[in-house]
DNA sequence: GTTTACATCCAAAGCGCTTCGGATTACGAT
DNA sequence: ATCGTAATCCGAAGCGCTTTGGATGTAAAC
C-alpha cells in the first residue's frame, strides 16, 4: 500500500504540514523532530507523489529537450552521451528530463505544447541554426532555456559550445612542448567557424611561445581527404619541411595520413602529427594517431544540466556560458623532433 | 494569463464538470454543448494542466525510459533515432517519454524511483541481457513494461526484436531469384544467437526454393576481418566456385570484400555479393555493397510505442511481440550469374 | 395524469501536496 | 506580573482537474 503524507503523519502524530517542513528543510521544525521524521517516511518507504506536490508549487519537476526529427548525421552519434550526463546530473536535483522529437516544420507547435501544457520548467535547444527561430521564440515569451551551441541574437541567453580556440592552441602547445619549431599547419577554408577558431588558437599558442608562425607552413586545404594529401605533399617537398603537423579536421587528416604513409612515414619517428578530433577507429589503421579531442558527449551533459540549474536558480543569463574544453588524446603520432631537428637551436643563434 | 478550467466554464455559462466531460469525450454530455465547448477552448487557448489531471487520475502520461549509462558502442548511434520514433508516436496519445540514464549498479534504483514515484506509467527495458535482474524485478512488481530485446524468462511479457531469421532468408531470395544457384554462406559461430537464426533463414530459403544446401559452400567464420578474408580464400579456390555469396555480418564483411578486391573482383560482374547490416560508409569503397539492412531507427520506436500503448490498454502480454524486419537494401554487388553459370541449369537435368 | 426512461447537466468531494497565517509554549527582559 | 521574542507546530485553504451521485427536464409508455 502506497503511503501518503497523511498517513507518514498521523504515524508520528504530527500535522501533515510538519511533516512536509521538516522533510523540505524548513527551519521552523526542531532538529530533532526532522530527524524523526526522516527516520519514519524512510521506514515506510514513503515517496512524495510528484504529481501532487508539482500541482502545488506549479513546478513541472522536468526540463525539455526537443530533438529534430529524424535527424542522423554523426552528431546523432553523441546523443545517447548527452543525455546519458543530463539526466545524470538533473536526477541529483530530482528532475526529470523530458524527450520529444518533432520534424522541423512543427516544432513551434511542440514548443508550444510543452511551454503552455506546464510540462517543463525550461528547455534546451539543441542543434542551434545561425539565426534560430525557436530561440526567438522563447525569447520573447521569456521562457528559460538553455541553447545546445552558439547563434546570433541580440538578447543574452544560456550557451554551451565547445572551445575550438582552445583546442587549436592545445594542440599546438603540446608539439611546441615536444620542442617542435617548425610546425605546420593545414587547416580548413577559414570562412568555416571552428576552421577560423583553431586557426586563431594555433596562431596564439606559436606567439605566446615567441614564434611567428611561418606562412609557408599553414596551409589551407578543402575539407576533403584530396585536400589533406595534396597539402602533405607540398609540405614534404619542402627543403626544409617542418618536424610536426597539425590537421584541423580528421577528414583531411584520413588525407594527410595516407599521404604520409605513402612517403614511407611511420608514426613516432619523423614528423609528429596531431589531428583535431582524431581518426575514426572504422578506418583501419596500425596504430593510434594522436588528436584533439572534444568532450565525451557525458560532459557536455553534466554542462548542459549545469547551465539550466543556473538558468532556473536566476542567475544572470549574460554569465551563463560554457565552453567545453577539449583535451589533447595520447596517441603513437607524435613525439620530440628527429635529433637532427635539434641542431638548428644552435643556429638560430648564427 | 493561463486560463483553466474554471475560467473556461465561466466564459461558457457551464459548470466545470461539464467542461470537462465534453472535453474528455463523454456520452452525457449534448453534441451541440460539446462543439461549444472545444470550440471555446481553443478561443482560449485552454491547456489543461497536466500535473492537475495526473493528480485526479493517478496517471502519469508519461513513460520512461532507462538508458544504460555510459554504453557507447555502435548500438548508440541509433539511440537518437529510437526516442526519435518513440516519442512521435506517445505524442499521438499525449504520453511523454522520460528518459533516466544510470550506472549498472543502481538500475533496479533508479527504476524503483521511477516506478514508486509514480512518474511513469510503464517503462522500456533496453538493451536487455539474457537473464535480466531488471525484468525479473519489474515482473516481480507487475509493473507494465516493454523489452527492446528479447530474453530469457517464465512469464510472458512484451517484446521488440530484429528478425534476423527472415533477414537470412531474404538475403538468400534475393541471390536465388537473381538466379543464382550455387549461394555461399559466411557465417559467423552458431552459439551466437543472431549467427544461428540468420543461419536458419539462409538454410530454409534454400530448401523452400527445392535447393539442398552444400556444406562446402556454408562456411563459419570468425567474428573478425580475418575471418571474411580466408573465408572467401577458400570459396575462390574451389574448382567450382559459387557464384553468390552472404556475408553474415558486416565485421567479416569487410574482409570478405578485401579478399574479393585482392582477387580482381569488380561489383557487379562474377561473384554477387551481400553483407548483413550493409558496410559502414566509413570504409573507403567505390562502390554500395548490396546489404541486408535493419529497420530504421524510427520505425524500432514506433513499434516499442505501439507495444507499450498495448500493454498499457491490457491486452494479454503473450501476444504482445513485434520483429522488426529487415529488408535488402539495393546496391551494386549483386546481380545474375555471369552467363557461364546459366548452363547448369540443362545440365541438371542430366 | 402518472411512471419510466433518457438525455443533460451540475455540486461537491476528493487526488496529495505546499504554504499562509496564525496558535502555543517557553523564557529571559522589563 | 507583563511583554516581546524566538522556536515550534498546526488548521485550513488552495493548486486544477476528474468523478460520483444525484438533480432537472423532456419525451415516450402506461
Amino acid at each position: 500500500m502506497k503511503v501518503n503524507l497523511k498517513m507518514l503523519s498521523e504515524s508520528l502524530g504530527l500535522s501533515q504540514t510538519t511533516v512536509s517542513r521538516a522533510l523540505n528543510g524548513y527551519s521552523d521544525v526542531s532538529e530533532t523532530t526532522r530527524q524523526r521524521v526522516i527516520e519514519a517516511a524512510s521506514q515506510l518507504g514513503y515517496q512524495p507523489n510528484p504529481q501532487a506536490r508539482q500541482l502545488a508549487t506549479g513546478r513541472a519537476d522536468a526540463i525539455g529537450i526537443v530533438y529534430p526529427f529524424g535527424a542522423s548525421d554523426i552528431g546523432d552519434m553523441r546523443f545517447g552521451e548527452v543525455v546519458s550526463g543530463l539526466t545524470e546530473r538533473l536526477a541529483e536535483h530530482r528532475i526529470d528530463l523530458l524527450i520529444h522529437s518533432s520534424r522541423p516544420d512543427v516544432e513551434l507547435d511542440t514548443y508550444r505544447r510543452l511551454i503552455d501544457g506546464r510540462r517543463v520548467d525550461a528547455l534546451i535547444v539543441a542543434r542551434t541554426r545561425l539565426d534560430d527561430p525557436r530561440i526567438r521564440f522563447l525569447q520573447e515569451r521569456n521562457f528559460p532555456f538553455v541553447a545546445y551551441g552558439r547563434t546570433e541574437t541580440a538578447l543574452p541567453y544560456a550557451w554551451f559550445d565547445f572551445d575550438n580556440e582552445a583546442g587549436g592552441r592545445m594542440a599546438a602547445r603540446r608539439l611546441l612542448e615536444l620542442g617542435h619549431r617548425r610546425i605546420a599547419l593545414i587547416h580548413a577554408p577559414l570562412d568555416l567557424t571552428f576552421a577560423a577558431q583553431r586557426y586563431k588558437g594555433f596562431i596564439t599558442a606559436l606567439r605566446e611561445a615567441g614564434l611567428e608562425p611561418d606562412p609557408e607552413l599553414v596551409i589551407e586545404a578543402p575539407l576533403n581527404r584530396i585536400g589533406g594529401y595534396q597539402a602533405v605533399g607540398r609540405l614534404l617537398a619542402m627543403k626544409k619541411p617542418p618536424t610536426a603537423l597539425l590537421v584541423d579536421n580528421n577528414v583531411a587528416g584520413v588525407g594527410a595520413l595516407r599521404a604520409l604513409g605513402d612517403k614511407g612515414w611511420k608514426p613516432g619517428s619523423g614528423m609528429s602529427l596531431i589531428v583535431y578530433d582524431g581518426i575514426p577507429s572504422e578506418i583501419p589503421l596500425t596504430c593510434t594517431v594522436t588528436g584533439v579531442l572534444q568532450p565525451t558527449g557525458e560532459s557536455t551533459g553534466r554542462a548542459l544540466a549545469d547551465l539550466v540549474l543556473d538558468v532556473l536558480a536566476g542567475k544572470p543569463l549574460a554569465d551563463l556560458h560554457r565552453l567545453g574544453q577539449p583535451c589533447v588524446g595520447a596517441g603513437e603520432t607524435d613525439g620530440p623532433p628527429p635529433a637532427p631537428a635539434r641542431r638548428p637551436r644552435a643556429k638560430a643563434l648564427g
